[in-house]
DNA sequence: GCCACCCTATTCAAATTTGAATATAATAAC
DNA sequence: GTTATTATATTCAAATTTGAATAGGGTGGC
């Protein structure tokens, strides 16, 4: 889905052929909100011009290349563009750490190895923390409030995980993942 | 990925058939932390057979029913099972949430209509909260801690992203998405 | 007693995602 | 100067996910 809504708010400015697309996508760092695959553009590139959200305009053809097919958006591809949206905010469709599954089978796996995996992952985390804020602050010059909001956030919900993980990875070094009957110690 | 741990997390207690798997799955509220698809299960447990994770150890035939095929985890499955969860936890896969890209394109769509799908999840979000905090507060004497710890990480989670969406909803309302320029309001 | 809906248990076709293959040019590294 | 990597642009087969179809039995409401 939201791979559908990047090209269209990107047709939206101007036409386009799906590689051109991945670059722009790639320079306001929509690669690191979203997972950006070729092949699924190119799939969704397809399928939206079969339903008339958008339109072959013009293909280049040079010697060396392959052909580029520029596309444009449709005054349908504009509406559903808008319903889109929409609709994608009413869904309110969870979202599924890829951790949690894994972490909450984490007692049976040996816990040294467990240990130093989750040392890594939040030393990335901070990193990532620190990474998020840093473009976050950057940006409030350049980009539009609801931009902002989406980078703010980023930083925010890695900042959630990087408590959740140093929490977890206390727990770890002092062998308690199978103890039961006590809260955890929330307050660090 | 998380569908193979949850079924080799489970078999690893006792034997079952997939069917079976989706009931105790969901009587854990396994189902609240990943996607539950039936069809998704039934190919992850063909697939794992094939692969030799796990087997079939006896078939139950009644007239009125499908048979129910009952399985069983291997000694290559419980291998791998130690293996895809040092795996996934170092892969440290991101989480795209599905609202990111919606929001960053959102200054383009009808701002009352916004507006109120935005109070609709501000809402959502506010009883998603409480929820997840009493399941938490009721699994403390129940369950392993590693187990608290992904209910109390669903918390937080939970909690950050409704500070997100009132700040957002709070802009809409302002009507300034497409402001440039100004830092957000990050206190409240 | 009947109607509508949920439970049991699995299968399937169709949609979508994934990851690699293709082939050439330009740039960087040593 | 040669080698390795990166950029250009798309396609494809294979893996996986999705959503619906199947089909009989139980259960609650009126």
């Amino acid at each position: 889905m939201s791979i559908k809504l990047a090209v269209l708010g990107l047709l939206l400015e101007r036409n386009m052929h799906p590689y051109e697309i991945t670059l722009v996508m790639k320079d306001r760092r929509m690669d690191k909100i979203m997972k950006l695959q070729m092949g699924s553009l190119y799939y969704a590139v397809d399928k939206m011009s079969q339903d008339g959200l958008i339109e072959a305009v013009e293909v280049i053809s040079s010697k060396d290349r392959p052909d580029k097919t520029i596309y444009s958006i449709t005054d349908k591809g504009k509406n559903i563009f808008e319903q889109l949206i929409l609709q994608q905010i009413k869904k309110n469709e969870p979202v599924f750490h890829p951790l949690y599954i894994p972490l909450a089978l984490s007692r049976y796996v040996d816990q040294g190895k467990l240990a130093e995996l989750l040392n890594e992952r939040v030393l990335k985390a901070e990193h990532d923390v620190n990474l998020a804020y840093q473009i976050y602050e950057e940006h409030i010059p350049l980009v539009p409030r609801s931009v902002l909001h989406v980078m703010y956030g980023r930083y925010e919900h890695c900042l959630t995980e990087l408590k959740w993980l140093k929490r977890l990875y206390a727990d770890v070094l002092a062998n308690k993942l199978s103890d039961t009957g006590t809260p955890l110690d929330t307050e660090a």
